[in-house]
DNA sequence: TGTTTTTACGCAAACGTTTTCGCTACCGTA
DNA sequence: TACGGTAGCGAAAACGTTTGCGTAAAAACA
């Protein structure tokens, strides 16, 4: 009285298991009657098909592995969720697991996941400095990269222009008459961060005004990051009229970072971020910044794998969204000098 | 080439595949020289033990399903990533899925999960419509739900004190002078809401003031429906002084009704919500709130889960955590009348 | 009615492990 | 020398499916 099999059913019905397995699988090869019989007594004993074994012979899990740096970070719940919507109507389930911003880690979680024989990897990488590790582990599962520009590496990955979307951001703030434009939250080990900054960087030179950069050491960003990065550039007296952040959870931090210290945004200062993450969007400082589509992202991704997963000798693909300029409220035009 | 399975090992180590598994899984009656002779060339070659082989025959897959309503919202994400590397450590992995708020959805990924043969779930149900059904579900797998009080179900829980929780919040808005607080986002069809209501009745009781309560009839709490809710309240004169709020997000709602109509928060206005999400502290106004230890709901939530897996004939637990009040300044006080 | 084709189903192998049981060889003791 | 005990290892079953192949009965055809 155990879980019923497969074998508990072919009994009581009377046939072989081969004619069970044909009846549910909707196989043509059988009779229209039997099958019936069956499907019927199948439900009657709540047979309920073991995916384990199943998977074992057909040698693959329909599974797939989740590999992010940390959920609890609004850019990667968003994807999440429609990551494991989509996969599900694909007829896949999502194994999730956090990299915890550590390079190690990732490396870890990955072959855990090649371990549990998933039939593809979705990962947003935790930055540049293990790409030479993630190419090799690439090599032996389904992989697409998701967010991370891999630029010159033969992978398959899913991103938005970085570049273009931080070029424009930049262009807007030289639009509403900012010329000195403090460029936060830099850093060198994501190549995300590294395209970003070109487009800043580019900007600058378009527009013709001095590039203006504060680094971030930290592996990643985060408000806290913000917080302290925008801290300690406010002790000091300084002349910039707007902020552009790398990302969202930068410009959040800056905003608690100058509301301490009496700045108002955006009538003393402008602020703008990236990611466009959903709590980017609140009140009464709702930041205005650059739109990441992240069910696009998905989606893409999801099918990009799907499709490595059913061919996998085709060549790698890249898939470059375009990002879109969100405007509210966290910059005012202000005159020119 | 093709992946290397333990056959592979044994014919190359000259031995049966039985002494390769031994070798690896440390199992004590083997000789010491073989083992290591073995466990090199299980690296040489790049084995990796098939996890779908091994679920097979041990009967348990060392996964464990998480059901949420929607990993897209700041609680339960953070709570998944606290599950999930808690449950790594543990030596298990995470398959997650989203309800979506729909309970016949819910129905459908848990009867999925029971396929995948996981060891045992944890999930966040939708609310109390379905308690049935979920109770009937609980008996064929290991279960434990997590947030949602199941009362007086013969269930295990974990869940926090949500109706001392919300009474020491509506206390602490009369010892702050306020004698006419608004709760919003009252719902009837989750036990949570239910018992957190009830800490706000108790309260007005005890305190002797009269109760006044805006409830809302959509499935979920999102800050759009806080936005909503209060902006149609926000229409006519009122005469609360305070909004205590049902969840986080309500109150996040109510803030950008309440910037939109010029009323300020805490001067005109004083705000608390429930769950302490992380963006409850942004500024300007961080939100005065009551905290659930997502962490430890996490850890006693996994643990009680996973002590039922071990000894499934044990009998039912509840696990019932203390709320504590967190104070930022979404509140002021206010003269008595 | 005899032959061929088709339909419907059963047999058994295979997937990659773990584990029980049993066997051999060796050691120690009498 | 003989015997009991033990350490080290192999053979094979088992887990619950899917599926290629074989075959008997039914159907179609001459």
């Amino acid at each position: 009285m155990g879980i019923v099999t497969l074998k508990d059913v072919a009994r009581v019905a009377g046939v072989s298991y081969a004619t069970v397995s044909r009846a549910l699988s909707g196989s043509p090869e059988i009779g229209e009657s039997t099958r019936k019989r069956v499907i019927k007594i199948c439900e009657e004993m709540g047979y309920t098909p073991n995916a384990v074994a199943r998977s074992m012979v057909m040698k693959r899990t329909n599974i797939i592995g989740l590999i992010v740096t940390s959920i609890d970070n609004p850019f990667m719940s968003e994807m999440t969720a429609h990551l494991e919507i989509y996969a599900r109507q694909c007829g896949y389930n999502l194994m999730v697991c956090n990299s915890s911003y550590d390079p190690a880690l990732e490396k870890e979680v990955f072959s855990l996941l090649v371990g549990r024989k998933v039939d593809g990897i979705i990962m947003i990488p935790v930055g540049s400095e293990s790409y030479d590790a993630l190419k090799t582990q690439a090599a032996q599962m389904p992989t697409v990269f998701i967010g991370e520009n891999m630029m010159d590496l033969p992978e398959n990955y899913v991103s938005v222009d970085n570049t273009a979307g931080m070029q424009q951001a930049t262009e807007y703030l030289y639009s509403l008459g900012h010329r000195n434009i403090l460029y936060l939250g830099a850093r060198d080990n994501s190549m995300t961060h590294k395209l970003r900054a070109d487009g800043y960087y580019n900007a600058c030179k378009k527009l013709n005004i001095e590039p203006n950069v504060l680094r971030n050491s930290s592996a990643r960003s985060s408000v806290q990051v913000g917080y302290e990065l925008a801290k300690a550039h406010f002790e000091q007296p300084f002349s910039e009229t707007a902020i552009l952040c790398a990302a969202d959870t930068l410009a959040i931090g800056v905003i608690q970072a100058a509301y301490e210290k009496g700045i108002r945004i955006p009538e003393d200062l402008s602020l703008m971020g990236f990611d466009n993450i959903s709590f980017s969007a609140l009140p009464p400082i709702s930041l205005t910044t650059v739109n990441q589509p992240k069910l696009e992202l998905a989606v893409s991704a999801l099918d990009m794998l799907l499709n490595r997963i059913k061919r996998p000798e085709t060549p790698h693909t890249k898939t470059i969204l375009s990002p879109s300029l969100v405007i509210r409220n966290s910059c005012r035009a202000i005159g020119n000098n």
